[in-house]
DNA sequence: GCAAGGTC
């Protein structure tokens, strides 16, 4: 029985076979058990067993010319770091009678669960292979799904190897003819690299970098006023903006007396968040807890390993009929939340409920409580971090069973004649989930009770001069929200993408906000001028699109990779066409880089 | 020395 990682193989020993032991293969974790009378073992992979490279000779930058990679293929080779697995596999697999390919059950692990049979095909040709698919590492789900095995998708994993490929050629390709474009101004090991999900991302952050800076901020005016009603004064304001000052002033000279034309208070709810997938808990704890993406899946990863928290790279978003959510509120009764914990115990809760199911991984949830004294023993150095991000997943998941918080939305509009004056405020009902997931929580600003037809006088009138402003600069937050939406990376990745741009120079992070280097903006200036197709950011889309015809509509790779190999032939034959005009803007930055370097020295 | 996707 074969498991994408340790964890699962675990779980599988445990629901199956209900005792186990465990013995080290070759360093690898294996897991023995009895299964229906015979003898069990599971072991746990550590993701991909196999990548693709390029033959020796190929892997020359300077002696193959980088447009020869689009004729020969990389090859399918067993990774070096992987070779305790590989070893473990065949002598388990030499005297197997049944393989169970118990991986995740997405495309990745339908590849890696490819992998894992070719690796298995070599020692032992007669073995009976099985693919099971669990939707939650419970007991129901991995027993039901024992119970009923199934056989491999190859389409799947023939997507996942078309994409490997691609990937690879691409991000070869252009990795290398950008870096041979400008050899002579690249310090020693540095080069400037391409790939079809880093690329574009880097386009969305230097696309708003040009915008601000392109921006031609712009003077308008607007009228503020001190209006008293009844007992109350206040402030008013025209959801109008005028050009000119003369304008506004025109019309403030106008206002002196009117009349309520609408008083509103409306009772509105504030519903709880969504359970937690990846790509949420990065977005909320570089806004919130100042923590960057990175270091957030860094931070959860350890969390998950240490038993703290549920698997931390998913897309799900509502939680599995399996999950026990009464039982993981009693184990937070010994955290410092506790007593909320235990108020929701005894006052029933029900669960908030997203919209995404990616079949293979729960929501992110607590999975066993801890205390801020532990988690700093535990962690060390990392304590701080480690607590955080602890800290907010219970806080979270206790949001998604709480209620909603309950403000009162006011508006109070009043008719000067030649203009309405308004003022909107709120007020606080009941808190709701804010009382543990404060982050949420929304100001009060409320408004006094007045009636329509109350008479509204003008005490103080003024024209405010305002400017137009540009948008503001890209966040990290923001950022993860665009690639989501065309589809960038997935959710394990999306982190990695933007720091491939920190790591090659292209864009820094400063307090939750992403800044292009000049670096970055020339490299992306120019390939939005001469090849605009390999930044934009539906490339990526549109090549999943593509890839996604493999499963759906049988499409062999055989015809696709050449098509899609063909396409951005032509973006390189653009590129190429401009090389000079591209080495000389990227060079300016590259030189006037150094000598701004040697300076400082 | 290239990518993006798993995993620790």
């Amino acid at each position: 029985m074969v498991a994408e990682k340790r964890s699962v193989a675990q779980a599988i020993a445990k629901y199956l076979g209900g005792t186990y032991r465990l013995q080290k293969i070759y360093g690898v974790a294996t897991y023995y058990f009895r299964y229906n009378g015979r003898e069990a073992a599971a072991l746990g992979l550590s993701g991909h067993l196999m990548d693709f490279d390029f033959a020796a000779r190929q892997n020359i930058w300077t002696w193959l010319p980088p447009e020869e990679l689009f004729q020969t293929p990389p090859l399918l080779v067993a990774r070096g770091e992987t070779l305790p697995y590989l070893k473990a596999l065949r002598s388990l697999a030499y005297k197997a009678e049944e393989v169970y390919l118990a991986l995740d059950a997405d495309v990745e692990g339908e590849a890696i669960a490819y992998e894992t049979a070719l690796v298995i095909r070599l020692v032992n040709r007669r073995a009976k292979m099985y693919r099971v698919r669990f939707n939650a590492v419970t007991y129901k789900d991995i027993r039901a799904a024992f119970q009923k095995p199934t056989r491999l998708d190859l389409k799947q994993a023939e997507k996942v190897f078309t994409r490997m490929q691609i990937d690879l050629t691409l991000g070869a390709v252009f990795t290398r003819f950008l870096t041979l474009t400008v050899k002579n101004s690249l310090q020693k090991g540095q080069f400037l690299s391409y790939g079809p999900c880093q690329t574009p991302v880097l386009g969305m952050v230097v696309a708003r970098e040009l915008e601000r800076r392109n921006f031609k901020p712009e003077k308008y005016y607007v009228i503020k006023a001190l209006v008293e009603i009844g007992d109350n004064k206040i402030e008013m304001s025209a959801d109008i903006r005028f050009k000119t000052r003369k304008e506004a002033e025109a019309v403030a000279a106008a206002i002196r007396q009117g009349v309520v034309k609408a008083a509103v208070y409306k009772p509105h709810h504030v519903q709880p968040p969504d359970p937690l997938d990846t790509v949420e808990l990065e977005r909320r704890a570089s806004r919130w807890l100042g923590i960057n993406s990175k270091k957030t899946l860094d931070v959860a990863e350890e969390l998950y390993r240490a038993g703290y928290i549920s698997y931390p790279r998913t897309e799900t978003t509502i939680y599995p009929p399996t999950l026990d959510l009464r039982e993981v509120l009693q184990e937070l009764a010994a955290t410092e939340h506790g007593d909320y914990a235990e108020e929701l115990l005894r006052r029933g809760f029900r669960p908030t409920r997203g919209d995404s199911d990616d079949g293979a991984h729960p929501p992110i949830y607590p999975t066993k409580a801890a205390t801020k004294s532990e988690i700093y023993r535990t962690f060390g150095k990392a304590g701080y971090h480690a607590w955080a991000i602890y800290d907010f997943v219970v806080r979270h998941f206790l949001a998604t069973l709480s209620p909603p918080a309950l403000v009162e939305k006011q508006k109070i509009v009043a008719d000067f004649g030649k203009i309405h004056l308004e003022a909107v405020g709120q007020k606080t009902l009941d808190e709701g989930y804010w009382r543990i997931y404060s982050w949420e929580r929304q100001s009060e600003k409320p408004l006094p009770r007045v009636e329509v037809g109350d008479v509204a006088r003008a005490v103080k009138v003024e024209v405010v001069e305002r400017e137009t402003e540009p948008p503001p600069q890209m966040t990290e937050s923001e950022l993860l929200a665009l690639m989501r939406k065309h589809g960038i990376g997935t959710d394990a990745t999306m982190q990695d993408h933007i720091y491939t741009n920190v790591k090659r120079g292209y864009m820094k992070m400063q307090r939750g906000k992403c800044i292009p280097t000049e670096l970055g903006i020339a490299l992306a200036t120019a390939l939005f001028k001469y090849a605009p197709e390999l930044i934009e950011p539906t490339v990526r889309a549109r090549m999943e699109k593509a890839l996604q015809s493999i499963v759906k509509d049988g499409i062999s790779p055989k015809n696709l990779v050449p098509e899609i190999k063909a396409e951005f032939e032509k973006y390189y034959q653009a590129l190429k066409e401009r090389r000079e005009e591209l080495r000389r803007a990227l060079e300016a930055v590259l030189n006037g880089k150094q000598e701004e370097r040697r300076g400082h020295s």
